[in-house]
DNA sequence: CGTCATAGATTTTTT
DNA sequence: ATCTATGACG
């Protein structure tokens, strides 16, 4: 039992004994985070804490269950009944069983942010708003926002400083927005994700004793990547820790790469206040990568103002040094690192699985995989559009949530047509204008749709309607008697989506077919073998239990066992909390890592360069860069410059990678090392930190725009001419609103953005 | 009401 | 380049 103790060192075995009170870990990237906390919780149970009073909130469900598996092979199956998971899943776990008392029953349906879209567009259309000043995204972004800080639709409109915000950025609906959108949420049943957390707040908020209830339940409370929590998540683990104050979080403020999504770095200092007599860890030392990788994560983030104080070291050895490849296209820089991963598996002896490629956007993993496959290296990609988001698996999916969840209104509008029986777009419209003026649910109208003939709808329609209601009746009924597969595999049969699919033969079609028989197999798998739930019941294997969270499943879930040696393809979010031993990260190219969208503040930069951050300390031995000089961006070829943050590396720690020749087969590494004393590889002023402002391409020479006007006429290299709207902020952080002739206004920073000053 | 064609947008990251 | 939303026509 004390053993374990003998694998840590000092301040991580400090931070496993401190069991009681509250605990902050500021764990370094690789410094031994899993393992302090999962020895921690080994700890607790191993001095008689029961696994039922601990609750341990991860940010993926792929972590939460690797966790638990290492607890259960240190203190045996009883660590089962830990309560570990995802915020969102814990969350939702908690208000099913408590859904009565906010309104809603327990077979609550969970939008994903498409249902929330779809919501959000039909509401547009219905207040007849234009969905371009109004767009979705950005309407359903604020609406996530306000509930992360936990504003009430009430709060919001009573909000002097929310409403002037929206009127400045010309959508002064967005508070009757807010209160539709949720209105209409709650009469579907229907929580979206913002919800699971808003939600339980209120309930801890109005209602004693489940606060009390869920207060002496989790007696110990253990937050992992305390960093990404938003401030709703923060209230919520606060307000559940109040009774005993056994609350230990884990993060690293380095590593915080979720502020998109209202994650607020703010909360590890809050912390702190809330809890002054918090006992604080750093775990400084990295067990996971070269003494070269660690000193490159440290050259990067050093630029960032926003940090805690922390030394990342390591006592590894010094490794290889980090190799810069210079592409000519994206095609090219895909073969590039294919020819390496082929190149390090024959000399170094690896496998497939050793090797991770990462990169900012997903549309970028196209060309690597290309490449891949051309180059016969097996891969798997991350992430992507995830298996549930598929429309032939959503379709599907609809009719078993409208059949549990009558009032669910997304699933409705996706099904009541389609197939295609005869209720069209304009009586969809109708029925769902009528509903939300009666401030009741689409099931309720059409659920005795003879009562409302008011609505103007012809008789064989109406016929239609009800055939539709005795339908999803009957499934209802199905799913409440039979077996997840029974009902499942009935309802496909019986819809004939699984016949019109099966008699689509083009290649799309087959596809879908396949998607749609590996929902039904994981069905079938699910309802034969029987399963306990974390308090150690056995969960009925109906297909209720099957669909209830799978709007909460990501790819990253599923696992297939056979054929596991494969490259791995992902995004450098998805990667966190990941090692390999050789990591790429592709793309290292101004406008796409930092992305384009993130240049207009330091906090968003800041943000960028800590998830290049996350990126570089993913690899244990070797750590490839890689960047383009074109590449095709919406079907036409644009031109990349390489990325300011390879300025930020020490060049001595890199060595540049070859330049690929055209032939391929006389691939002579030494040969091509030896040729390439060639200055055009290396961005200029590499490693020149001093030399920040100077512009990297020799055609287009910025001039000094330390006394730039309003009015001015300027020239920007790739956005053409313009004038000079605006300019704010000092020093070295002046912003300028310009507008362009060909893309019109466009925020810059003088610092970065390169300005032909043209007149006065 | 349904199907086909064209226009328009789209690329930041995810529970 | 690819996907989606809209509109004309059957």
């Amino acid at each position: 039992m004390e053993d374990y103790l003998e694998h840590l060192n000092e301040a991580q075995r400090l931070a496993v004994l401190a069991s009681d009170g509250p605990v902050m870990i500021i764990a370094g990237a690789g410094s031994g985070k899993t393992r302090v906390l999962t020895y921690r919780i080994a700890h607790l149970i191993g001095n008689g804490v029961d696994p039922f009073n601990i609750l341990a909130l991860t940010f993926t469900n792929k972590a939460a269950r690797s966790m638990k598996e290492k607890i259960v092979n240190l203190v045996g199956k009883d660590a089962t009944n830990i309560w570990m998971g995802t915020f969102h899943s814990i969350f939702a776990r908690i208000l099913r069983i408590e859904a009565e008392k906010l309104g809603y029953t327990s077979n609550f349906t969970i939008y994903d942010t498409d249902d929330s879209k779809s919501l959000i567009r039909t509401i547009l259309g219905e207040q007849q708003l234009d969905d371009k000043r109004y767009k979705p995204d950005s309407v359903l972004n604020r609406i996530s926002g306000a509930k992360n800080n936990l504003y009430s639709v009430k709060e919001y409109m009573e909000d002097l400083q929310l409403q002037s915000d929206d009127i400045q950025s010309g959508k002064p609906k967005m508070g009757l927005l807010y209160e539709l959108y949720t209105k209409r949420c709650f009469n579907a049943n229907a929580m979206d994700f913002d919800d699971l957390l808003y939600k339980t707040y209120v309930l801890l908020r109005d209602y004693p004793e489940a606060l009390h209830k869920y207060q002496h339940k989790f007696k110990y409370i253990l937050v992992d990547e305390f960093q990404d929590t938003n401030f709703a998540q923060y209230v919520v683990i606060r307000r559940l820790g109040a009774a005993f104050e056994n609350i230990c979080v884990v993060g690293d403020d380095a590593q915080s790469i979720y502020a998109f999504r209202g994650a607020n770095i703010q909360n590890i200092l809050n912390f702190a206040k809330d809890y002054p007599d918090l006992k604080t860890f750093k775990l400084e030392q990295n067990y996971r990568s070269t003494q070269n990788i660690v000193s490159v994560a440290n050259n990067i983030i050093i630029n960032n103002k926003a940090q805690l104080k922390k030394e990342v070291w390591t006592q590894n050895g010094i490794g290889e040094k980090v190799r810069l490849i210079k592409a000519m296209s994206d095609n090219e820089e895909g073969s590039m690192v294919a020819h390496y991963i082929f190149l390090s598996k024959v000399n170094n002896n690896l496998r497939n699985i050793d090797f991770a490629i990462l990169y900012r956007t997903n549309a970028q993993s196209r060309s690597i995989e290309e490449a891949l496959r051309k180059s016969n290296i097996p891969y798997r990609i991350f992430g992507g559009l995830s298996f549930y988001k598929r429309k032939e698996i959503k379709d599907l999916l609809a009719y078993f949530r409208l059949s549990i969840n009558h009032k669910d209104e997304e699933a409705l509008k996706r099904i009541i047509n389609y197939p295609t029986r005869g209720i069209g777009k304009t009586t969809i419209e109708k029925l769902l204008v009528y509903a939300s003026d009666a401030d009741k649910s689409v099931w309720e109208i059409i659920s005795n749709i003879k009562d409302y003939k008011d609505i103007g709808l012809s008789s064989p329609v109406m016929v239609k309607i009800q055939d539709f209601v005795t339908m999803i009746r009957s499934y209802h009924l199905a799913i409440k008697t039979d077996s997840a597969w029974d009902a499942a595999s009935h309802i496909a049969k019986s819809t004939g989506i699984l016949k019109e699919l099966y008699d689509d033969k083009t290649p799309e079609g087959v596809s879908r077919y396949e998607n749609i028989q590996e929902l039904l197999n994981a069905i079938n798998e699910f309802s034969e073998k029987p399963q306990a739930d974390q308090d150690g019941e056995i969960i009925p294997n109906t297909l209720e239990e099957f669909v209830k969270d799978v709007a909460l499943l990501t790819d990253a879930d599923a696992d297939d066992p056979e054929d596991n040696d494969r490259v791995s393809l992902m995004t450098v979010h998805a990667a966190k909390g990941l090692e390999f031993p050789e990591v790429f990260v592709v793309g290292m190219e101004e406008n796409l890592f930092p992305s384009q969208m993130a240049l207009n503040s330091r906090a968003d930069l800041e943000e960028e360069r800590r998830l290049f951050y996350v990126a570089v300390t993913r690899a244990k031995t070797k750590l490839t860069l890689a960047y383009a000089t074109t590449r095709y961006r919406w079907g036409n070829l644009t031109s990349c410059e390489p990325s300011r943050f390879l300025e930020e590396i020490n060049p001595d720690f890199i060595e540049q990678g070859f330049i690929n020749p055209k032939s391929k087969d006389n691939f002579d590494l030494l040969k091509d090392r030896n040729s390439f004393a060639n200055p055009g590889t290396v961005p200029k002023n590499f490693g020149n930190n001093q030399a920040k402002n100077i512009p990297l391409t020799d055609d287009f020479i910025g001039d000094d725009t330390s006394n730039l006007q309003v009015g001015m006429e300027v020239e920007h290299q790739r956005f053409g001419r313009g004038k000079v709207l605006h300019l704010e902020g000092k020093g070295n952080d002046i912003k300028a609103v310009i507008f362009f002739q060909t893309t019109g206004q466009k925020q810059l920073l003088l610092k970065f953005a390169k300005l032909k000053i043209h007149s006065s």
